[in-house]
DNA sequence: TGTCCACGTCT
DNA sequence: AAGACGTGGAC
């Protein structure tokens, strides 16, 4: 090695950090007590697109559920996305029940320890795998997150997109040298605790920061500035479309839902149904519905995580006719598991009951022109 | 109320 | 490589 090393720009960088951190860092998460392996995993799997206080009530509400990494293994996977309903990107739930099978039937239960096994499980790239080396095994391996991402560009000012090649090299680079071979569970958390609590996307509290004297950023007036944004090409070449989400209800009052194909949006999760703009009619003729005339349609605060009914495929020809996108269905009654076909609404024996479709929700989709 | 866009992994 | 994935923070 010759000439000064990258880290040598902020001296002592690590020691100052984890003083910082050990005063004013987090210290009270809960997969931070007990700070096992498959704990660290599941909360590192929910905060890669997810915020801190989100995170928080699906993962005690997982743990629960799934307390440990073989009884996540054994549950089936509509168990599993149902405790993830609402916390969106669901192939990460998809990905990690699939990984936690991989775990039982090849690591006979037990986390891999290397970055380089982490890394080969379904749903953990580079930085989630050293953020589980560091956390749970206290390895010395670098994690590059978003936050670490802001933080490193703005210390050294970094220039260009953190995700575009060069760039992202640039910031591994910085992120490995400034990596200490101590207390790599702390460190870890430390620098992205910084990043969520401090050094923050708009607003940041640069007056708190114990490197404001060190940030380049900061000396040039370019914190809003840095890291720089996506480059917007092709923007243009998009355009908003509405889709529309049928709201049915039976005589009871009942939803009823639809079960969405694996892969896609809202993957594998139960969902109203869908249809093209203005094919309610249509849709209420084929299913033998009534359609309440006026508007006002009722809105819905979240579609997908309240509804505890269930329903059983119907014949591809009633969803054509009814003009469904997704495959439509009958009410399942939970306890008796007897269901109700959707298009006459009635069962052997049993008077049918009146259904009403109330109201229609419309959803931006972004599509390609 | 609406619009923009971050975040890590997969494809 | 560059866009999909979805929710929610920022404005």
């Amino acid at each position: 090695m010759t000439g000064e090393r990258i880290s040598d720009r902020v001296p002592d960088f690590a020691r100052r950090l984890l003083a910082w951190f050990d005063e004013h860092g987090r210290h009270d998460l809960p997969w931070q007590h007990p700070r096992t392996a498959y704990r660290v995993w599941v909360a590192e799997v929910m905060l890669q697109q997810t915020r801190v206080a989100t995170v928080i009530p699906y993962f005690e509400a997982f743990m629960a559920a799934f307390p440990d990494v073989t009884s996540l293994a054994d549950a089936d996977q509509a168990a599993v996305l149902e405790r993830w309903a609402g916390l969106g990107y669901y192939a990460r739930a998809r990905n990690l029940h699939a990984a936690a099978r991989v775990i039982r039937d090849q690591y006979g239960g037990r986390f891999p320890r290397e970055p380089e096994q982490l890394a080969a499980l379904p749903g953990i790239g580079p930085s989630t795998a050293n953020a589980i080396a560091a956390q749970a095994f206290d390895r010395p391996a670098a994690i590059l997150d978003g936050n670490v991402k802001r933080v490193l560009a703005r210390l050294y000012a970094v220039e260009g997109w953190p995700n575009a090649t060069a760039t992202a090299r640039q910031l591994w680079q910085l992120a490995e040298a400034h990596t200490p071979d101590y207390r790599a569970a702390d460190y870890t958390q430390a620098i992205m605790d910084l990043g969520a609590t401090l050094c923050t996307r708009a607003r940041p509290a640069c007056d708190d920061c114990p490197f404001a004297g060190d940030c380049h950023a900061r000396a040039e007036g370019r914190t809003a500035e840095l890291p720089h944004g996506r480059p917007r090409t092709g923007r243009e070449q998009r355009r908003r479309r509405e889709t529309t989400m049928l709201l049915i209800r039976d005589g009871a009052g009942r939803v009823l839902l639809t079960r969405r194909p694996p892969t896609g949006i809202w993957g594998g999760l139960w969902s109203l149904p869908e249809a093209e703009p203005g094919a309610e009619e249509e849709a209420a003729r084929a299913l033998g519905l009534t359609v309440r005339p006026e508007p006002p349609w009722e809105p819905l605060e979240h579609a997908f995580s309240h509804f505890d009914l269930t329903i059983n495929p119907v014949p591809a020809r009633l969803q054509e006719s009814a003009g469904l996108n997704s495959p439509a269905g009958g009410v399942m009654d939970g306890e008796e598991g007897i269901w109700y076909n959707v298009a006459t609404m009635e069962r052997p024996g049993v008077p049918a009951p009146v259904a009403t479709l109330l109201a229609r929700i419309e959803t931006d989709n972004e599509v390609e022109t």
